[in-house]
DNA sequence: GATCGTTCTAGCATTACGTCA
DNA sequence: TCTGACGTAATGCTAGAACGA
């Protein structure tokens, strides 16, 4: 049996620990738990692997501070590679951070932190346009309502100038019926032109101007926007 | 085939640190 | 030099998928 100290990784624990370090024999065994709160959470701990060992130690001869940002070199290759695929399969994080110098839980941790930047950029522009399509929306509902006001008060203007014709039709119409005449229409009906079925373009104009109901005619029920 | 334990990773919230005005 | 705001690397935790026993 070998009796020399050595260290192995116990893989019984789950990977939301960090793993054991175990040092010993075998038999007479030193457990060293990398934990954040064993070591007051002011040391990045984190082995994966046997040969992660030896990259933190390369790591931690590289910086002695607690945080290191990453050089603009290693961003620009991460920024590619994240826009090539923003999700990292084993080959690609081992491939990027034996190219960058980096650790390869440095490279999963920059990813998930990019997808995090990622998903809040696409919110704040998903916000912008709901926004502005919002905005839009309400001028128009805002011309909408001017209109349909005004038209309300034309029609309220006009009513009396239409019972008082209605009123001399209806008398007119009960001096036909008393003399027998067939011709009369009630003046309330539709008159279809020559030979048409329907009402034409024509039958809704004055006088060479057409009547085009004023909501369809405002420039803000076409372009939006635009205060009122 | 179902179950269980392990490993790995994504996602999220949060913390800690670096930078800059 | 100090300080607060901000960006970002890192941590802690949970959930789910994959895999082997």
């Amino acid at each position: 049996m070998d009796s020399s100290p050595h260290m192995i990784f116990d893989s019984s624990l789950s990977s939301t620990r960090a793993r054991l370090l175990v040092l010993g024999d075998g038999n007479s065994i030193f457990r060293g738990l990398r934990s954040a709160e064993e070591h007051g959470a002011t040391k990045r701990l984190f082995f994966t692997s046997p040969d992660e060992i030896y990259e933190e130690e390369y790591y931690e001869e590289q910086l002695p501070e607690k945080k290191r940002r990453l050089t603009p070199d290693q961003v620009n290759l991460l920024e590619r590679s994240f826009e090539e695929e923003n999700k990292l399969e084993p080959e690609r994080k081992s491939e990027l951070a034996r190219k960058l110098g980096m650790q390869p839980r440095q490279v999963v941790v920059w990813f998930q932190n990019q997808r995090a930047r990622w998903k809040n950029k696409q919110l704040e522009q998903d916000f912008d346009r709901l926004k502005s399509s919002y905005e839009s929306l309400l001028a128009d509902h805002a011309a909408l309502f001017k209109d349909n006001e005004g038209l309300r008060l034309e029609k309220l203007s006009l009513d009396p100038q239409l019972k008082s014709k209605d009123a001399v039709e209806a008398t007119k119409q009960v001096s036909v019926a008393h003399t027998g005449s067939s011709n009369a229409k009630p003046s309330s009906m539709w008159t279809p032109s020559e030979g048409s079925s329907a009402p034409v373009l024509s039958e809704f104009t004055d006088g060479g101007n057409y009547y085009v109901p004023a909501c369809y005619a405002s420039p803000a029920y076409f372009f939006g926007g635009g205060e009122l």
